[in-house]
DNA sequence: GCCGTTTTCGGCCCGACTGTTTTCAGTCG
């Protein structure tokens, strides 16, 4: 069965075709739309049983509902069959290469035939690329800067990874003089599954100061473009993305560079529509500033709630804080119990005792000691007898508790 | 191709950085 992933990769590919083939324009972004919102569902588009039910999704119409039907219950699509057979296999690889877009692939392959990555390489080390018009010696090194990048290039990193990556250089430029806020952005604070890169914003009176020292820190082996306001540098195969804003700025800035690409362009629109405009230096009505230091401002000064950065996906999201009707996230605090617990009757480092501390001090209401049974061969398990004085003890420390309860159990496999 | 507190047709986000260019196009965030 179809998965989503293969259905939004397919309506990728079909914008950059019509992208490379210069047929696209807004249905580009369409496409593209509809791929995010495609990744960002959790159940199996295969599951939707008509197109009428596919189109009540956020992005998709009449058109590519059907096509989402004629995925899933032909196994295939004929409109990007055809698509793809109008142009040269392995020319779209060439849009992966960082710094090569739809226009340049299009004139490399109308004016000198190239479709792939190695021709590609040979025409720029033959130095035939600077030959055509609008581009150049550095043209040149830059698309083979770029191809020996894309070979480097790794997949999107687990949140986990990148998190405390990105944590790690925060923590490296914090303590700078000219920082005044620093903190990550973009799909780390969104908390996706998966990060494509880590998106650091600061606030500071002297963006060159943050900008040099950020250039200066370690494993640092490529800089692939350096500004006034952002530098884009490779840090240990791995792209970090600084921008730097006056401090009066940090809130409009903070919700630009979170996020997500959809969800800025839903939001600025709507800024639009309201007579305003919203960019990452402010909310602005004609030449007055009326949001841009806290994040909070810019969702008030639209009229909306505060959105989540985890709701930021353009999902219709926006449309719910217009009514005050937001879900209520889970938070940490929201756990209230957990239902496995050892101690030092089994395999635990703690006392059931120590245990109930720690977890009031969480503000847990209630836990489960699990501690193992010997059934599994576990050499330290808590015996039927064991278990029965386990009990007491729990029941003891049950008696004297009034706002918590701890559960008796054991761990038989 | 989508969508509607201006609209069912006609709009569709906005700015930084680079390179090649005498004023801007392309790519990217
Ligand atoms: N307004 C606007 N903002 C954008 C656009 N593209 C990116 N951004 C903002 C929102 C993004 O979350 C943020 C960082 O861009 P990234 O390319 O790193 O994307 P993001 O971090 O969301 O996902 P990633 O995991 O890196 O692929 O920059 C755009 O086209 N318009
Ligand atoms: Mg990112
Ligand atoms: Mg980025």
């Amino acid at each position: 069965m179809i998965t989503n992933k293969e259905i939004a990769r397919i309506f990728d590919e079909i914008a950059d075709i019509l992208e490379v083939k210069d047929e696209g324009g807004f249905k580009v972004r369409a496409y593209k739309r509809a791929a995010r919102t495609i990744e960002g569902l959790t159940e199996s588009l295969s599951n939707f049983s008509s197109v009428k039910e596919l189109k009540n999704l956020p992005s998709i119409g009449d058109a590519l509902a059907k096509k989402i039907y004629e995925i899933t219950t032909t196994g295939k699509l004929n409109y990007y069959e055809d698509l793809k057979a109008s142009v040269p296999e392995g020319i779209l690889e060439l849009l992966y290469v960082p710094g090569v877009g739809p226009k340049t692939v299009a004139k490399l392959y109308s004016e000198r035939g190239i479709a792939d990555i190695e021709s590609l390489e040979m025409a720029a080390k033959n130095h035939e690329i600077q030959e055509l018009s609008g581009m150049g010696k550095k043209s040149e090194e830059k698309i083979l800067k770029g191809i020996s990048q894309y070979r480097k290039h790794k997949e999107r990193v687990p949140l986990g990874e990148a998190y405390f990556k990105a944590q790690e250089i925060v923590k490296s430029l914090k303590n700078l003089k000219a920082v005044e806020e620093i903190q990550f952005a973009g799909s780390i604070r969104r908390m996706k599954e998966t990060i494509g890169d880590i998106d650091i914003l600061c606030a500071s009176k002297q963006p060159s100061e943050v900008m040099s020292a950020f250039k200066a820190l370690d494993g640092i082996s490529e800089m692939i473009a350096s500004g006034d306001t952002k530098t884009s540098l490779i840090i240990d195969n791995m792209q970090v993305d600084l921008r730097v804003v006056e401090p009066d700025s940090f809130g409009s800035a903070l919700q630009y560079f979170t996020g997500s690409q959809f969800h800025n362009i839903k939001l600025r629109d709507l800024a639009l529509k309201k007579g305003l405009k919203l960019n990452e230096y402010g909310v602005f009505e004609g030449d007055r500033t009326i949001a841009g230091k806290r994040e909070k401002d810019v969702y008030s000064s639209l009229g909306l709630s505060f959105i989540p950065p985890e709701l930021r996906e353009d999902q219709g999201e926006i449309e719910a804080a217009t009514e005050d009707a937001l879900p209520d996230l889970i938070e940490i605090q929201d756990i209230k119990g957990d239902l496995h617990i050892h101690s030092t009757w089994s395999d635990g480092r703690n006392s059931i005792e120590e245990m109930v501390d720690k977890a009031r001090l969480m503000g847990y209401e209630y836990i489960a000691i699990c501690d193992h049974s010997p059934a599994i061969g576990i050499t330290r398990g808590v015996d039927e007898e064991k278990l029965l004085c386990e009990m007491s003890e729990i029941k003891q420390i049950n008696d004297n508790l009034d706002d918590f309860r701890v559960l008796s159990a054991s761990r038989l496999i």
